[in-house]
DNA sequence: TCTGAAAGATCAGGTTT
DNA sequence: AAACCTGATCTTTCAGA
């Protein structure tokens, strides 16, 4: 489909901009990092195409969606499992927000939005239920602290247009 | 600024379309919900001047970025601290990518992004350096098996244009 | 020097805001 | 009505034959 990912500096002031407003136009965008709008719209099309932007998302507040219990839940597994089986077995929980596999006793370490306490605890037994999961242990989330999108850069709080 | 923040079923479907894709036009998630562009957009702005909606923002890929070393860190304090202490002491800790106070023995969990394992090693060691923190248990990440938004709603992959 | 690919600018038309 | 998106076309640069 396409070549490597190469990013230049130019790249990646665009994605920058981009980061703290997915909703900025190439002229904007192209004002910033010195290109015309075509300029932009080539460059932002073919970061699309090699995937090293992955999407454009819109950062709710989960309280205004009523999600507002949260866990981080350690799963410990029997026998040696590879990563690619628990990424089938939990992708279609819609519940899990992050998955992965670390280093240390657990296997993998998921983290799970919920409405309540009780949709969690459904949410956390259908997981123990999926493949191999020998038991797991949870923590329940008090106070959000800090929440960023994973590149060192947050979206910044919209203008009225 | 504005009033309360009282979403109806217009405004959900409004977010999903918007999550799933924050650059959709204000037509195309009209054609969605049943709306006209300007009554979608109005909308919208109520949403945003509600802190409904937090931001756009883009997802990239990690390992386009160079950012491909993770870890979860629990922290552990000495004596009792307020969420806002610990928010304040990590917010200028830019490889924090979430925190969040927890139940349990960890008074709370932080997930750290970095560059590579020096880069990581130095972010925990300063963590650790910020104020009444007793000790801390560090787990690397091995694989990503899910990345999501939070809201159940996942960006789509965009089109071509 | 010539040629082709890559990247940017300008412009026009249809669309969106 | 004004701003924006986007395809078409033209120019520049640069590497390799």
């Amino acid at each position: 489909m396409s070549g490597p990912m190469v990013l230049d500096e130019t790249d990646e002031r665009i994605l920058t901009v981009l980061t703290r407003n997915a909703r900025a136009t190439f002229n904007e965008i192209g004002s910033v990092v010195g290109l015309s709008a075509p300029a932009v719209k080539r460059r932002v099309d073919r970061l699309v195409a090699s995937k090293a932007i992955r999407g454009f998302t819109t950062v709710v507040d989960p309280a205004a969606m009523g999600w507002t219990t949260e866990a981080y839940v350690s799963v410990f597994c029997t026998g040696v499992v590879a990563p690619e089986v628990l990424a089938r077995a939990w992708e279609d929980i819609p519940e899990i927000v992050s998955a992965a596999t670390v280093t240390g006793a657990a296997d993998a370490v998921l983290r799970v939005v919920a409405s309540d306490v009780g949709h969690l605890e459904r949410a956390i037994e259908r997981i123990r239920r999926s493949g191999s999961v020998d038991h797991s242990d949870s923590v329940i989330v008090l106070s959000r602290l800090i929440e960023r999108t994973g590149n060192g850069r947050e979206p910044v709080e919209p203008q009225d247009s």
